[in-house]
DNA sequence: AGCATTATCTGCATTCATGCAGATATTAGA
DNA sequence: TCTAATATCTGCATGAATGCAGATAATGCT
């Protein structure tokens, strides 16, 4: 691989991850969540039910920070407390499918343009976009990790 | 391009974002800034100094509160002021190139995991997901005015 | 020169997320 | 059964980000 063509990724790729998270935060305000509480029903709806535990794991908070995330986003119906029957210690969280927030509406700005910006691809560089996706995912998860074990 | 392809990308590229912000939120917490305040650092170093009222609209703060984020900053010596000599009424703000923060070591993570993914990557593939990339970044600028102008 | 406009800053107040330490409930093990 | 360990919750306290309204400073227009 040539040097210039990893120049330019190292020019654009920062930029492109600023802008991403630069949207978070707009959309977070959009609907009127902190961004954390936003990106905990995220992580809730992608991946499933977990325990009060697990969630305070993957947000980086305390778990006495994370009962009070969970309060405030089931008092606003996102979110759902289901004892576990295996263990009435645990607290399963799972969010509830709903339009509460007006998500949707916050991410249609970004559905319409990010569409235009797909919908210019041929379909291999679809499957190729979407492979790095797929692979740029855990990486990410992988470091988040890695930054807070070495706090 | 065919049905299952843009609902694997569909199914994908949430999650991804998803990850993206949180590792940005982790990255905050890992400096010890506010996200917005880092990603008002980004900003100002990728895109050159602006004034305080620019710095306002693109983080979508009131100037007042720009103005003590520009304080906290300044504070820990990651931005400068400048007075702007052509109208002295406004402030130009500068990121000072430092690393007062360890943002290098709280990025260490991703750089490593990331390149990794990239490192399988052909030449091809590099250029094609760089043009993404630099696609991407102003349509999500674009999507965050829409957002905010909808509010 | 005088006035309206613009850009930033300040004082004040408030909301809110979060940590911490101890409380409670449940399970597991000796 | 008694005790230790685990999972979540509560009370209390605090720091921090932010808004708002008015203050200050500079510019531009008449």
């Amino acid at each position: 691989m040539s040097r210039p063509d990893l120049e330019r990724l190292g020019a654009v790729y920062p930029r492109y991850l600023n802008a991403i998270v630069l949207h978070g935060l707009a959309t977070a305000q959009a609907v009127g969540l902190g961004p954390t509480d936003l990106y905990a029903v995220g992580t809730l709806s992608f991946y499933g039910r977990m325990t009060s535990g697990d969630l305070a794991a993957k947000t980086g908070l305390t778990t006495g920070a994370t009962t009070r995330l969970i309060d405030r986003l089931e008092q606003r119906g996102l979110v759902r407390r289901v004892t576990d029957p295996a263990d009435r210690r645990r607290v399963l969280v799972e969010a509830v499918e709903t339009d509460a927030l007006e998500l949707d509406a916050a991410l249609a700005p970004a559905r319409d343009k990010l569409g235009e910006v797909f919908a210019a691809c041929s379909p291999a560089e679809i499957a190729a976009l979407t492979d790095h996706f797929e692979r740029a995912t855990p990486a990410f998860h992988e470091a988040i990790e890695m930054i807070r074990e070495s706090d």
